[in-house]
This record gives structure tokens, C-alpha cells and sequence, in this order.
DNA sequence: TTTTTTCTACTGGTTTTCCGGTATATTGGT
DNA sequence: ACCAATATACCGGAAAACCAGTAGAAAAAA
């Protein structure tokens, strides 16, 4: 006997993306895409009066980022499964997806069966993960324990400045303390970030996107 | 009395969005796909055999970079019109496109009349971009003479070492030349991105992807 | 082949950063 | 009220960076 099909929903605000989507999955009779929105804001409001199975989440959306959209969603509806989408792999957005309760995620150069293979096991409660993402999610689990430092709201501050060519002096003024001050906050900053100078100290604050 | 469709020819490598192409200029009568390809040499090996009255091209192919790709095609088809696609608004690729020829230029997040559009002015011979892409040529018209000053090799290397945060000393050992050569090299690079120390000089140099 | 740019190198001096510590208010959370 | 984290501040000294100016080779462009 046949199953009856899973729903889907699909949110992404490129028309090409989702006339794609659409078509890709309209060959397997196994899923069948209930409706499409284009933002956030409608799809949380869909959801409210109405569910499906399966979200295809974009992560760039025009109104909510998709990484806040997913507890919106599972506020809702807890046991929607959502599967989001990007064009490129980033791992700290990935990442965060994941810990936001998504159960799968796919890049937009994904087949018609990747889609159809991710959104059955996403829906039998299983976890789906395009190979490029199982690739970061391995890399991010072998630096473990590299997590960024968490800084102070003050030593952030001053990072910014000292980014502006600002010297110890300079930011001394500028913040009302002592240029001795700011000097430990810099000597920490560099202790944190683990470097032994303001210019790669600006570089690492750069790449942990600190700045 | 009714034209003959406009020959479409779909480049790009994610199997969504050739779908949702097809399926968005299948209902106008004007143009017709003829084929697509997810990767450059495929295309340049089918532009030697056959041609088309457009091509809508992925700047991100994995074999071959979407800018290189304009000048290949126009050196086999110089009279086909290419019409650029990507997801975001970079600035410096969209120049960078323009230079080397192509006619259009559209965001993914374009709708079916924007593209079929684009493409009946395309093969007019005109140019057509979106919106958004237009805001970005305005933007870089009136920020033009704001370019980003030319290193040398020498002080990009130079510019990278200070980056990883080696000393003067340290990257004199490393290029077998004098301390006294490192820090002149430093000194014109601090010079020529108008900072006045190395920790803005990477931030500056970072900003604009000199690093 | 000239001319220009780039790479190299120096003198001499000032300023700033960096390092090893130490130490006390202040604030935030439980 | 208390403890941890944060923000504040200091000393003394070494190291490195920054400034202003000059200038000769080498390489690239005209």
C-alpha cells in the first residue's frame, strides 16, 4: 500500500530556487510540496493555522535569519523536521543551525535524490546531512576545544579601537581610564586570542569575526 | 506573425536552479531552452559544436571561474549575449564581468519577467540589469578614484608575514634581507593604505581583501 | 636605451608596544 | 552576603615599531 506523501513546505526567496525545488520533487510521488513562501514572517504565520512535515529552509531570507527561524518554528510546531539550504558552506551557520534543531542540511547543488533521501529521513526522524556538510561538521568536531574566547563587553570595545589605529593612548583619552588600563586590556586581549601583537591580533579578531 | 524563441543555453552546477530556470521561461514563448550544463568545459566543448542566442552563466562553476568563462565563450561565439547569475552582489566580480563582456546581469533572486526580460534585451543587443545590480554600479561610479592603491609582490608578501604576526627582525630572517628593508616596506605600506600603525594596516588591508 | 618602478639599505631619534609582575575597586550573579 | 568575573591601575625594563629623510642597485617598462 502507498503511503500517503510527505508534505513540504519550502521557504526561499529566489523564484528559480524554488520553481527547482518544485520540479525536482514533483517526479516522486513520495513527497509533494504543500506551498512555498518567499519570507519569514508569512511562513510563521502559515504555520500557526496550518503544519506540513518537512521545511526546505534558505538561511538567507530577506526578513528573519533563517538561524533565528528555526526555533520560531519549532516553537510552533515541534515536530516539524526542518532541512535548511544555503548556497555555500559556512561553517559557523551550519553550526548554529544544527544547534538550533535543524535535522538536516543540504547545498543548493544537491540532486533530486539527496532532496527526496534527506526529506524521508528527516521525516522518519532521522538526520540527513549533504556530504560537503558532514565534511565541516567533521572538521568542526576535530578543533573542538578551539573554541573562539569569550570576550568583555570592555575588551571589545577596545579591540575596536585598536583596529582604528588607535594607540594606548589615543584610546586612553577617548574612554576616560588610565593609558595603563588599556594597556592590560590589550595584554589580556592578546593572551585570549593568543598572538603576541596587535596587527595578527587584528587578524584572528578578523577570522573569529570578533570585529 | 510570431518570432522564432530566443536559444537559451543554462550554465550552472546546482540542479535546482537549472529546474527552476526551465520551469520559469517555459511559459513564455519567446525563448526556448535549449540545453544546459553544470560545469565550463562542457559548455566550451559544446560552443565549439553548436551554439545559442543566450547564455545564462553561474559566475560559481567548480571548474572553471564564471569570470574567465565571458572571454572563452566570446572568443568561440562572439556574438552571443551572456547573461551573468550569482546569489549575492559582489561589487568586484559584477566589474569584473562587465569588463570582460557580459550584456546582463541578475541576482538569483530574480522573477520569471525579469529574466525572460533581461534575456529579449540581451539578444537585442542591449544591456539589462537588475535592480540591485544597478545600485552597485552607481555605487562604484561615485566611489570611483577611491581604488584600492596597487602593492607590490614584495609588499604583499611583506603585508601577509605582518599579518601572522612575525616582527620586522623575523621576516628579515625569513626573506635573507635586512631589517632595515622590512620596516621601509612596511613603512610604504602603511603609507599607501593611509594608517599609522600595523594593526589598522591588517584591518584595512583585510577590508579590502588584500590578505 | 632611457626612464620609472621596485627593492634594497642606511642614520638617528622618538614613541609605542610588549612583558613580567602585582593589586584594588566594582559589578553581577547566586 | 559572598564569590567570581570584570575593570581598573601601577612599576620597570626590554623590544619593537614608527618617523623623516636619503640613496644606490636591480628589474621592469617605455
Amino acid at each position: 500500500m502507498q503511503h500517503k506523501p510527505i508534505q513540504i513546505l519550502i521557504v526561499d526567496d529566489h523564484p528559480m530556487v524554488i520553481e527547482g525545488l518544485k520540479t525536482l520533487l514533483s517526479d516522486d510521488d513520495r513527497v509533494a510540496v504543500k506551498c512555498h513562501f518567499m519570507n519569514g514572517t508569512d511562513t510563521l504565520s502559515f504555520l500557526e493555522k496550518d503544519t506540513v512535515d518537512v521545511i526546505l529552509l534558505d538561511v538567507n531570507l530577506p526578513d528573519i535569519n533563517g538561524v533565528e527561524m528555526v526555533p520560531k518554528i519549532l516553537d510552533i510546531r515541534a515536530n516539524i523536521g526542518i532541512i535548511g539550504l544555503s548556497t555555500y558552506s559556512e561553517p559557523s551557520i551550519i553550526n548554529q543551525m544544527i544547534k538550533n534543531g535543524v535535522k538536516g542540511y543540504l547545498l543548493k547543488n544537491a540532486t533530486a535524490d539527496e532532496l527526496v533521501n534527506a526529506i524521508s529521513q528527516v521525516h522518519q526522524g532521522n538526520f540527513y546531512f549533504g556530504s560537503e556538510v558532514q565534511k565541516i561538521l567533521v572538521d568542526s568536531v576535530a578543533q573542538e576545544g578551539n573554541e573562539l574566547p569569550k570576550l568583555t563587553r570592555r575588551e571589545k570595545h577596545v579591540l575596536t579601537l585598536i583596529a582604528d589605529g588607535k594607540t594606548t593612548n589615543n584610546i586612553a583619552e577617548e574612554l576616560f581610564i588610565s593609558p595603563l588600563t588599556v594597556e592590560t586590556h590589550r595584554r589580556n586581549l592578546m593572551q585570549k586570542l593568543e598572538v603576541s601583537n596587535a596587527a595578527s591580533l587584528i587578524k584572528v579578531a578578523v577570522e573569529k569575526k570578533l570585529i
